[in-house]
DNA sequence: TCCTGTTATCGTTGATCTACGATAGACGGT
DNA sequence: ACCGTCTATCGTAGATCAACGATAACAGGA
C-alpha cells in the first residue's frame, strides 16, 4: 500500500522547515488503521457489542444475531481475531469467543489520544 | 458501505420468511462502523492527527507531509470530509482543512461506549 | 464405526478501495 | 486577458472486501 518511505521524502524535504515538522513515520498509525478497520463494519460493530454485553457467545449464537450466512459470520469472526479484538476457545464441537480486553483498551487509548 | 445487498436481497429472499427478520436494526452500528472507516487507513490516521495538532492546514501542506500523489491525498481527505470528521473550507485558491469537533466526539463516544 | 451437529475454509461473483497520472476548474497575480 | 498555482475529478488497473453456497474438518454420542 503505502510503501515509499516517508522518512527518505521527508529527509529531502527542507523548503517548509519553518515548523518544528511533527508528521511523525507514526508506525502506531498503522495499528491503529488496524485496530479501526476491524470494527469498521456493521456487523463486526455489533458483534463486538455482542461479546461486551454477555461475556462469552458460542459461534451459533452470534450467527443467530445477523441476517447474514453461517460462513460470512465466520468470515467477520475471523476478521476480529486477526485484529486481536477478540479471542476464541474450542469448547467441544463449539467455539466460545469472548472479548479481548487488552486489544479493546488499545483502541480504546488510541480514540482517546486523538 | 454494505447496505445494498443485505437489505435489497432480504426484500427478494423468500424462502426462509419462516422467521420474521430478527436483524438487529442497530442504527448506530452503521453509523458507528462509517466513523471507524474513515479512520481505517494509515495515511487517514495521520492526516486526522495532523489536523488535531494544528488546529488547519491547506491542502498542499498535508501531501507534503505524506508519501503519496497528491490525487490520492485529495481522496482520502474527501473521504474524511464525507464522513464529516473534517470540515475544508476555500480559501482562494486553496483549501484549508480542519477538525470537525463534534463529529469526532461522536467517535471517541462511540468507541468510549464499547 | 457411523452419524450428527458445529465451525472453518474453499471458490466464486460483484462491489469497493487504493493508487496513480492526466486533466479540468478556480483563484490571484502580472 | 494570460499564466501559474492549487485542488478536485476522471479514468484506469490491481488488490481486497463482502456475501453466498458448498464442502471439509472436527468432536461427541448412538
Amino acid at each position: 500500500m503505502v510503501k515509499r518511505s516517508s522518512t527518505a521524502k521527508l529527509a529531502a524535504k527542507k523548503k517548509c522547515s519553518t515548523d518544528p515538522v511533527k508528521l511523525t513515520p507514526d508506525p502506531t498509525a498503522e495499528e491503529f488503521a488496524k485496530l479501526a478497520w476491524a470494527i469498521a463494519h456493521p456487523a463486526r460493530v455489533q458483534i463486538v457489542r455482542l461479546l461486551i454485553g454477555r461475556e462469552a457467545c458460542v459461534c451459533g449464537e452470534i450467527v443467530d444475531c445477523l441476517p447474514l450466512a453461517q460462513s460470512t459470520v465466520s468470515q467477520h469472526l475471523k476478521i476480529l481475531k486477526e485484529s486481536g479484538l477478540i479471542q476464541g476457545e474450542v469448547d467441544g464441537p463449539k467455539v466460545c469467543y469472548c472479548i479481548n480486553p487488552p486489544q479493546l483498551e488499545k483502541l480504546k487509548s488510541f480514540v482517546k489520544a486523538l
